[in-house]
DNA sequence: TATGAATGAGCATTCATTCAT
DNA sequence: AATGAATGAATGCTCATTCAT
C-alpha cells in the first residue's frame, strides 16, 4: 500500500508555500515552480493537488485570510481598550503580519478580474465586519454598529495597505496612533447620542 | 521630411490607453499589443516611445494619479461641508471614477515589488495628504492636521478599494454615508480641544 | 497469501478497456489513467501488467483485430451470396462494429511509425486474405484467388474507413450496395475465363 | 517600412513543412519546434501565422490533399486506359507520392475526433468522386457512375493505405495489378448492361 | 497483488523586445 | 516616425513512469 497522505493538509502546505512566494516576490511573479521549490517538491506535485494556477491563488488567499481574520470571531473584548489592542495585534507591526498583509492586498486588484477571488474577499470581509459589529453592539460603543464596523474594516485595510507601500512613514508607532485616533473618534464608551441614523442594511 | 509629432502628447495618449486596458482587463492582463490596438497603432509604436513595459506601467499609474489627485491641490474648501463634497466627488460613485480607482488600486500590489511604482504612489499620497492638511489647518478643523489628513487619505483609498471589490454592498449611498461618518467623527468645526497630541512628523 | 489472478485475462480486460477509450476519444487522446478508470482500477495496475504505453497499444490493436477477423477463419461459405453476407456482417453497420473499426483504423497511421503495430497489422491482414483466398478457390469464384482476396481485403478496409469519416454518406444501405457492386464485378460464379494471370506471390 | 511578407505563401510554406515532418515522424510525433526547424525559423514564427497546433494540422491536411487531388479535376482521360494510367500516377509508387499518402492517411483517425479535419476530408473526397463520376459518365464506362466513382475512391485510398503499411507486399507492380483488376472488373467499355440499378443519391 | 504519491521531461503557447525597412 | 516580421525566453500544464508501502 502506498504512503497515505492527508490531501487537505497537503493543500494547506501548498497554500502556505504560495503565500510565502507571493510575500517574497509579489503575486505577479508567482511561478508554480517556486511554490514547489519552497516545499521541496516538484511542479507535478503542485498540479497533483491543485487543478491549475488559479486554484493555487484561491487557496493562498483563503489561507492568509484565515490567518488574519480567524481570531476576530468570538472576540471577547470587554472594553474599547481591549478592542483597540486586539485590532492593533492584527496590524502589520511585525515581519510576520507584514507578509500576511502583503498577500491579502496583492489580491485586491486580482479579485477585480477574478470572480472566485472576489468571492473569498467578500466572505472574509463580511465575517470580519460581523464580528466587529457584535462587539460594538455588546459594549454599546455606537448606535450604528454596522456603519462603524464598516469603517473599522476599511481602516484596517487602509493602514495595512499604506504600511506595505510606505513602511518608513507608516512605522509601528504611527500605525497605532492612527488606529487609536480613528477608533477614539468613532467610538465613545460614555457619551452616547449619535447624530447618524443607523443604517438599516444588515447584510 | 518627417512628420512632426509631439512626443509628450504621444506618451500621454499611450498612458491613457494603458489605463483603459487595465480598467478593462486587470493589470495582470495588460498586453502591449492591446495598448497599441486601443490607440489604433502597432506594437512598435509603443516601444518607440516607452523604453519597456515597465515604463508603460509607470506612465499609466502617473496618468491616473494625476486625474484623481490634481484637483485637491489649491483646494478652496471653505467649510467641512465643502471638504466633504469635494472628497465625495473623487469617490468611485460613477463609472468613470470607478475605472480610475480600479487602476490606482491595481498598482498597490505591483508597487510592493517595484520601487519606481512605489515612488509614484508615495509622491501622490504625500501631495494629497499635504493638500488635505492645509485645508484642515486653515479651517481649524482639528489640532492635529497631519494625523487627520493621514486618516482621510487612508479612508478614501479604503472606501474605493472595497467599492471596486464589493460594488453591490458599497453602493454610492453607503460610500457617502461612510465618508460623512468618518469625517464628522474626526473633524469638528465647533468643539475644539482634541485629546491627541499632534504628531511631530511632517514629511 | 496473495490474491490469485489470471494474468492473461487481466491483460485482456486492459486491452478491452483501451479499445473502448480509443473508440470514445481517439487514439491520440488515449491516457493510461482513463484506461485504468474504465476498468475501475488505478494507473499502477496498468503498468503492472503492461510494460509501457506502447504495450497497451499493441494489446488493444490485437484485441480489436481478433474480434474483427477471427470469424473469417474456417469460413464455411457455400456460395458468393453467403460470402457476401458474411463480409457484410463485419462492416460497420451497427454501433458495435463501428467502434471496432474506428480503433482498427486509428492504428493505420500509428503503425507507420511503429514496427510492432505494423507487424500486428500485417499478420491479421495476411490471415484474412488467406481465409478469403481459400473460399474463393473452393467456390471457384475467380482464377486469381490471391489478387481477388487482396481486392476484398482492401475494399473492406476502405468502406469501413470512409464510413467512420462520412457516416452520413456511407449509411448501411450504401455500404451494402458498394460491397455487392465490387464483389459481383470481381467474382463470377458461372462465367469463368479470366484475363488476369494469377499472381504467383502467395505470402 | 518593414519587410512585406505574403501571409498566404508563408502559411503554405508552414503547411508544407508540417507535411514533411508528419511524413518523417508520424502525426503523433509532430512538434511545432520541428516544423519551425524544418523551415529554418523559430517557434514564435509558427504561432505568428497559425493560431495553434490544430490550425497547423488543418493546413497540412489541406496542403497534401490539394497535391493529391487537384490533378483529377478537369481530367481529360479519353479511354479506360488513360483513366487507369492517371490513377496509377497518383498511387504511392514512388517516394514522393508515398510521403503524401502517409500524411493523408495519418489524418484518418485524427479526423474521427476532430470535426475540422473531418470536413476537409469530406470536401476532398467529394471533389474526387465528382471528377471520377464525370469521366465515367463521359466515357460511358458504367451505368451507375456514382457508385463506380465511390468504389474507385475507396480503392485508391485502400491500396495506398496498405502500401504504406505493407510496402514489401504492396510493391509498385502489385499496386498496378490490383488497380487494373478492379477497374477492369468494374468498368467495361464495350459490354454494357449492368445489373446494378443506379444509385439515385447524387450528393 | 495493488495502490497512489511523486517525479520530471516534454511541449504548446504567450508576449516583450528587437530591428530592418 | 512608424511598421510589423521575427525572435526566443519563460512558463503552465500534461502524463507516462517509478516506487515505497
Amino acid at each position: 500500500m502506498p504512503k497515505i497522505v492527508d490531501h487537505d493538509s497537503r493543500r494547506q502546505e501548498l497554500a502556505a508555500a504560495a503565500v510565502e512566494v507571493i510575500a517574497d516576490k509579489g503575486i505577479e511573479n508567482l511561478r508554480l515552480v517556486d511554490v514547489a521549490k519552497k516545499m521541496g517538491v516538484t511542479t507535478g506535485l503542485v498540479t497533483h493537488y491543485m487543478t491549475d494556477k488559479d486554484a493555487v491563488l484561491v487557496a493562498a488567499l483563503d489561507h492568509v485570510a484565515q490567518d488574519l481574520i480567524s481570531s476576530s470571531e468570538g472576540l471577547k473584548a470587554g472594553s474599547l481598550k481591549e478592542l483597540t489592542d486586539f485590532l492593533a495585534e492584527i496590524l502589520p507591526l511585525d515581519e510576520h503580519r507584514g507578509r500576511q498583509w502583503i498577500v491579502w492586498i496583492a489580491f485586491w486588484s486580482r479579485a477585480a478580474s477574478n470572480p472566485r477571488l472576489a468571492e473569498v474577499h467578500r466572505q472574509y470581509n463580511k465575517r470580519f465586519r460581523k464580528a466587529l459589529a457584535q462587539v460594538i453592539r455588546r459594549l454599546n460603543l455606537h448606535d450604528d454598529p454596522t456603519a462603524c464596523a464598516d469603517a473599522i474594516n476599511l481602516h484596517m485595510d487602509a493602514i495595512a495597505a499604506h504600511a506595505t507601500l510606505e513602511s518608513e512613514y507608516w512605522h509601528p508607532k504611527r500605525q497605532r496612533t492612527q488606529l487609536k485616533l480613528v477608533l477614539d473618534s468613532l467610538l465613545n464608551p460614555n457619551e452616547r447620542g449619535n447624530h447618524h441614523e443607523p443604517t438599516s442594511d444588515t447584510r
